[in-house]
This record gives structure tokens, sequence and C-alpha cells, in this order.
DNA sequence: TTGAAAAACCACATTGGTGTCGTTTATAAT
DNA sequence: ATTATAAACGACACCAATGTGGTTTTTCAA
């Protein structure tokens, strides 16, 4: 007997399934976009996308999951950089994004996200919930270790500082995808920021 | 010859309805709330609530300004208060209101505003477009005003910092509407944006 | 080469909601 | 009372999208 293609093969098809699901949920969001636009998007049958994906929400899960294990090590200290030059440059890189946002899944993501207020879905989709949690322990671990070299001499514990970055740079892009760029001003709030980082962080410089 | 209700009526009707569809946004948030949800909790018919509104977004849309035409003039200057007192109050404020997400339209509102992504529809409701900048306008003169007193000698220009505030009460809604109150660690942002504002407005007292 | 098994196709039944429209009911001026 | 008129009703046709399952096509080991 012999059946079957490589064990390769699906895990391929399917990354060119996630890549075609995001283009689309690029130029549609997420709310607006369907299964089918993704079967037109990869020249793909009905039949065949659903063999991969139960549902246009665990498409977007998986692609979600997928990006994310891109990232993360931005906040790992770098030698050679004080850690004040590690996050300007952050804030910096957050900036460029939000300003194309236009290219970006964010608005698909904020959609998403507020999709799942099912309170149901929420608990199924332990996932999205430690997240958030993840992004503050990063930041929270970073902004201790600039303590712990003696650059930061912070004004209040790292934690709440973390959670307000975070809102920040969340309602900058929530604003920006609704408005555009231009009318919310990006990199004047982004100097902003880093102002009001400076207060709370007392970097030494 | 005579026909028809009294002029009221349907004024008081619509007033009605509008107060039904808010309690739908509220529990069930703009994208999955439908006309017919409306219906069954206004008690209505089909065509009776059609006769009204033509759309669940035209009906979002008057709901809209039939709240906003509450607020708007927490920011003129009170005899009696200093301005940096005025301020800490509106903070405390929306903490409240972003602590009982769940019975307000924050939700919603973001789900609507993100729906309106298609280019038409945004320009043709203008009122969505100017809501952002009114709220600017009014704290941009709000600092300026404060500054003018020599309340206040700001390290920025008043503007940005408008836009800076905006920014992080609208994404601390959207998290906290995503992860819920405790998640988020609503008061100590509060905290960490107050603590930010002194060292952008430096109010003197 | 052949044939078993999986991958892909696509037609179809189903769902859930929309907006319309002909009909019924209620209103109030005469 | 009568009657013109508008408000409210609710059945219906429609649409867009979903998920299923029977069929065809590929693939690859024997």
């Amino acid at each position: 007997m012999a059946p079957k293609v490589s064990d390769e093969y699906k895990t391929q098809k399917k990354i060119e399934l996630l890549q075609a699901a995001k283009r689309v949920f690029i130029t549609k969001g997420y709310t607006r976009a369907t299964m089918q636009d993704v079967m037109d998007e990869a020249g793909v049958s009905r039949g065949a996308l659903y063999a991969y994906f139960d549902n246009l929400e665990h498409l977007y899960l998986e692609l979600l999951q997928f990006e994310d294990q891109q990232d993360a090590q931005f906040f790992t200290p770098i030698a050679g950089e004080t850690s004040w030059q590690q996050i300007t440059k952050w804030v910096y890189k957050q900036q460029v994004e939000i300003e194309k946002i236009e290219q970006t899944l964010s608005q698909a993501n904020s959609e998403f996200f507020l999709s799942l207020k099912d309170q149901q879905k929420q608990q199924s989709y332990p996932y999205i919930t430690t997240r958030y949690e993840k992004m503050v322990d990063v930041l929270t671990a970073f902004f201790a270790h600039g303590t712990a070299t003696g650059e930061f001499k912070p004004q209040l514990p790292p934690e709440p500082i973390a959670r307000y970055l975070i809102s920040f740079i969340d309602g900058l892009m929530l604003d920006t995808a609704h408005l555009g760029a231009e009318k919310t001003k990006v990199s004047e709030q982004m100097e902003a920021l880093l102002f009001s980082l400076r207060a709370m962080l007392g970097p030494v410089q």
C-alpha cells in the first residue's frame, strides 16, 4: 500500500494558506474577511481550505501565533547598547509600524480581539489572554534590568509602567487605524511618550 | 381631514427605540448586534423599527449622537478649582467608566469605529471623523488655559499632550474591554497617567 | 503499473440576517 | 360615527456566507 504526501507537504501548504489569509486580513480586516476571500486569494477550493482550518476564527488564531513567533527577542539586553537606547529604538519601530498601519495586521488584530468578547470563547483560547501578560512580563523584566544596572532610577514600579506603555501603543494603533496617521500625528505622540518614559524611568545618561 | 399621531409621538418613540438599542449594544457590542435583537428588546415589529432607522449603522450613529450631546462641558474652567484638580477629577471619572466597562458602550464604540474602515463610509459620516478632533481641541484649550493662568509650565506643546492623553485612554479601554479591569490593573495605570501628566504639564502647586 | 489513501474539488443544503411591501390596526379631525 | 391617514405588523424573497459530503484527482509505496 501507499498513501499520502510527505509530512512536509501539509505544513508547507498550511503556511501558504496562512500567507494568503494574511493578505486578506490586511486589506479587509477581520470582521469583513470571509473564508471565501481566503479561498479566492489562495486559489484553492472550499474543501481544501476547510481541510486545514475549521473556520475563520481558528484560521486567524493560527495566523496570530505564526506571526508572534517572530518578535519576542527585542527586549533581551544587548551588549553595547544602553537600555534607554534600546527602548528608544523600539518606540521608533512601533512608530514606523503604526505609520504604515494599512499594510499591517493591526486593524484586523483589534477587530479579532473585540470579536472575542463572547465569554465562552475567551476561555477556550488561553493563548489570547496570556499574550498581554507575556508582553507585560517582558517589559517589566526589561525595566527591572535597566534598574539593576543603575541606568534607570524609576519613579514608579516597573509593572505599571509596562502596562501603561502597552495601553498607549494600543490606543494609538486603534485611533490611527480609524483616522489615519496624519490625523493622529503619530510622531508627535511618540515624542510625548518618550518624554513620559524618561520622567518615569529617570534614565541617568 | 385628519390623520396622524402627534409630532411628539414620533420623537418619543424614537428615543424609546434608541434606549432599547443601547441595552442591546451594551450586552452584545456592535458587531454581533442585529436589527432583530433591537426589535426583540424594544418589543416592536420589523416594519416599525425600519420606519425609524434604515439599518444598524444609522441606528448606531443616531445613538452615538444622542449620547454625545450629554458630556462636552467637563473641560470648561470652573471657578474655585484649579485646572489640575479638574483634570484629576476627569481622570478618575474615566477610571470609573472603564472599570465598569461591561455596562457601557465603550466596546460597541470601538467595534463601530473599526467597522467603518471602509473608505466610502468614512467620508459619508463626517461626524465620526470630527469627534476626535473636537476632543483634541477641547483638551488643548484646557491645557492652554491652565498655562495662561500660570498654573501649568508645560514641557511640551499642549496639542501633543492632548492627543497622547486620548490615545492612552482609548488603549486602556480597548485592553480592558478585552481582558477585564482586574487584568489590566486600571487604577495603577491611572496613577502612571497622572504622574506623566504632572511631568508634562509641570503644574505649580 | 497499479491501487490504496489522502488531498482537492465543488455542488448543495442550511443558516441567519436583511430590507420590502401588502395588510391590519389605531388615531384624531370632521 | 365616519373616514383619511399614518403607524405597526409580519410574511416573504433575497443574499452572503458557512460547513458538509460525495466525487475526482494526485501521490507514492509496493
